[in-house]
DNA sequence: CTGAAAGCGCTTACAG
DNA sequence: CTGAAAGCGCTTACAG
């Protein structure tokens, strides 16, 4: 018994088996496992102490084959390697798990291609919601998406439809912070490097920098607006491009901390010293921020409990209980070592 | 029906569904499907099309009832927030889709609790195989996994067994080539930080450590070895704790990237200049590692590879073909700023 | 309190 | 080439 136990692919217990050694029927073995107040107590108890020694365990997909119900959550994320949808799926997985629900995950790559089959793959398996973690939902994958039939759960972005809720920080404030931060600070000549692809956070935070530049009568001024795409390499030549500008900013507000990463290193293979030359702010607080050459100043959204939120909205979704389909999160500007008065008068 | 359609927890079409439309049984309709030699090619393309014409998607709990595969890979990582494992992740997942099979995504948090959760989730579904990354799975965790009695690729680590198979990378090596490389710079007082939990990667790279030392001469001495927790803050506290020797080390190797991140960040805080004061090699090469600062010298792990490699080694466990049973991947060091040649005289 | 029966959506021998 | 039947492992009305 220890060695066949110890083997790969055994056929492991059935209901039926359980109640043949229990000498009951197998309707009365789902019952008593399932706590039914039909079974008495000692019943339940002598089942359930078989099932254990046994090592009995239901079978997820007969349950769901009568239940119509998978207990499981699909994510999607564009990358996993992305340090933001990490964060995120890490809550995600754990308000899944509190509520005994699986999560299976699919990494999209933005590939309209992988896309559809990461759409299949949910459908087959019967997913009772679907999250999706990405700043860029476009259309197209908003519709492939609702042809699962299920609720959606967006993270980072939205969409008005009845069964897609979403979970977003407040992006338009938190920038608006930011980029006062640095007006603050004494700064007039401020950039923003934002996601070329212009999805809606970006949007937001734009108009968050535009808002303080505006409410301080500064000018908004094309050339000082950077085109990134959320990555460090993205950061790294829109501020390579800034730094040719005849009057080059002072200060740039950066739509992630990756972008902030690579506008960075640009700055420091011109020989700018930051923040004495130029201020840096980022968004995200990844966990590396801190680690950041130097420290970088920026907006922390607190991904897990973004995570964690985007569950329980799934899950009101499925209950069909009412609740604010767009929740907004606050997000917290920290201050580190990155963002300084500047040295030259402008 | 587009109305009906757009509503959630809608009844999918079955295959009964398709056989009535193309009046058919509807074993007909699943070996069409299938693509069955038995099928003339004219059934069979009729019978797809309506199938796609109605948004036809096969169950795959109904599947896996009558094929005891479920065409899922459990995954289990201690944090997914952790870079090292979202990588393994990624490829993981690349290559599981490649293959077809699902990724079912758990978090362990390194709480024996929940291990058993994630078990017990991954016997429910049925899981075909499983694969752990972390470097830390002792032999209660070992034993628990095994209960699932299904192959299992260990990542990090290794445990001798028939159906465990695992992937690492050659840390001996790798580890005797970081420390030769402070040895050529000129140092004499290396350190190295490792987990004080012990596992076998750490014990590995320790190995590699002491063999440089002991091959170029020099004394291996105890003071000189630092215990910290693959965390940064972990790093940070070993790093302080040999920065109050009387004779500190010029130079330190580090368990992994995190560990340097943390040992970084002890060192500037006392006021030492990296790497004029103090040389830090890490392990892994974490994206960030070349935005630290300053960016630092390390192992370059290929982590992507390591979990798509892992996923070919379940399949081939699966399918019962004989394969190596112990992977190991060459590491590369990546030489940055990190480290240089010792500015005092020791 | 307990059991026999039907059914969830598939696959696949077994007969035609 | 096609269909009727059995069965995978559950849940749950329906009878006792």
């Amino acid at each position: 018994m220890t060695r066949l136990e110890r083997q790969h692919h055994v056929r492991r217990a059935s209901i039926k088996d359980i109640a043949r050694l229990a000498n009951v029927s197998h309707s009365t073995v789902s019952r008593a496992l399932r706590g039914s107040s039909l079974i008495s107590p000692q019943t339940i108890t002598r089942i359930r102490q078989i099932a254990a020694d046994s090592g009995y365990r239901p079978s997820a997909a007969a349950r769901s084959l009568v239940t119509s119900r998978s207990a499981t959550i699909g994510v999607v994320v564009t990358s996993i390697a992305d340090p933001f949808a990490a964060e995120v799926v890490l809550g995600i997985e754990d308000a899944a798990d509190q509520r005994d629900y699986s999560v299976i995950l699919a990494n999209s790559n933005a590939q309209p291609e992988r896309e559809m089959r990461v759409v299949r793959a949910f459908e087959e398996r019967r997913v009772d919601g679907i999250i999706v973690t990405s700043s860029r939902v476009g259309a197209v994958y908003a519709e492939l998406l609702s042809q699962a039939h299920v609720p959606i759960v967006l993270l980072n972005n939205q969409h008005p439809s009845e069964f897609m809720h979403s979970v977003m920080i407040e992006n338009l404030a938190a920038s608006r912070q930011a980029t006062q931060h640095l007006i603050d600070l004494g700064h007039r000549r401020i950039a923003y490097i934002g996601d070329r692809f212009g999805c809606q956070s970006d949007t937001e935070r734009f108009s968050g920098y535009q808002s303080a530049l505006e409410a301080a009568g500064l000018p908004i001024l094309t050339e000082y607006t950077g085109y990134g795409n959320g990555s460090a390499d993205g950061g790294d030549s829109a501020m390579s491009e800034l730094l040719t500008l005849p009057l080059p900013p002072t200060a740039v507000f950066c739509y992630n901390d990756m972008t902030a990463f690579g506008a960075m290193r640009a700055a420091a293979a011109r020989g700018l010293r930051i923040p004495t030359d130029l201020s840096i702010v980022g968004f995200d607080d990844l966990f590396f921020a801190q680690f950041a050459a130097p420290p970088l100043t920026t907006v922390r959204q607190p991904m897990r409990d973004m995570g964690r939120l985007a569950v329980e909205s799934l899950l009101h979704l499925l209950a069909g209980t009412p609740t604010e389909a767009n929740l907004k999160m606050p997000g917290e500007l920290i201050v580190r070592q990155s963002t300084a008065s500047p040295q030259e008068i402008a």
